[in-house]
DNA sequence: AAGATATAATTTCCCGGTTGACAATTTACC
DNA sequence: GGTAAATTGTCAACCGGGAAATTATATCTT
């Protein structure tokens, strides 16, 4: 048992601010989030920006140079290299020499195309479950109000 | 110029789920935000996790045990005594010994009182600026939104 | 054509945060 | 009351990611 003096400490009026409070919530959230992304993307051994890079293979339909990658998913050029470096070894991905001699063209593979094809499922079931408290229309809001606050 | 040999490589087909865009778009955002907002906590030499824990204090009015301001902002306890490490050696906290001596209670000090004060405008000026694009009414159903899904 | 400038990828180093082990203490249980 | 289990804070080791410097190549300027 913590026995407390009679502190007070209540120093600082901070008055409330609805944008505050929402910045704050939507850093909160989004914390939570990666966290529980990660968790999950960790069965696999991989990071949620692993997988991210995959998906954005597979969505762009054709090899992209890794700084294109990092343009897509806001991640350094350094970074996009390590990532790339662990998905090729795992033969989900490989890199292609091009006309630039500068640019590594990164293809999915077949084995990394099918392992989107078998976690799809998934992952988009894990997307469900997060937002299930939230109705189809509610969600839609939040979509569009992410987007404008995002300037898109 | 880059030359693309003819590869065609749209794998996986993916359904389109509002729930995942939802998501994808909210994890998004929070790390855009953590992001700008490290960003600017650091011309004090500071994290925003050093601010919260400062928050977080200021809004208890009392001092707490690290274990639990470990879990206002969901973050492990070794984690902790590190922020606290640099806050007290700032002056801005001290620690106080309790009655369970196995607890630390971490309490404001003036210091970081008026610290918190003459930041408060600039950091509420932050958030305003950020959330700007959205109206007034967007935010509090943006921050509904937010709090329905934290489910609380 | 030659030198300056820009771009892509990589390497190295650093930083914030987590995990796991540990010591001190408290609580639960028999 | 006494031993086992749980809690708190700290430390050391590790890990993912970011920034700056480095190398190789391409483009621009003249």
């Amino acid at each position: 048992m913590c026995i407390v003096s009679p502190v007070k400490t209540t120093k600082v009026k901070i008055p409330p601010s609805i944008a505050e409070q929402a910045l704050v919530r939507l850093m909160r959230v989004g914390d939570r989030l990666w966290r529980n992304s990660d968790e999950r993307f960790a069965r696999w051994g991989l990071t949620d920006n692993h997988y991210n890079v995959l998906r954005i293979l597979n969505g762009a339909g054709e090899p992209l140079a890794q700084v294109e990658i990092g343009r897509r998913m806001l991640s350094s050029r350094a970074n996009v290299t390590k990532l790339i470096d662990l998905l090729e070894e795992r033969g989900m991905v490989k890199r292609l020499a091009c006309g630039d001699r500068r640019v590594n063209l990164v293809a999915l593979t077949e084995e990394g195309a099918s392992f989107l094809a078998e976690t799809a499922a998934e992952v988009i079931g894990f997307a469900e479950e997060t937002m299930k408290p939230l109705g189809r229309q509610e969600q839609k809001t939040l979509l569009a109000l992410l987007n404008k606050l995002l300037g898109e």
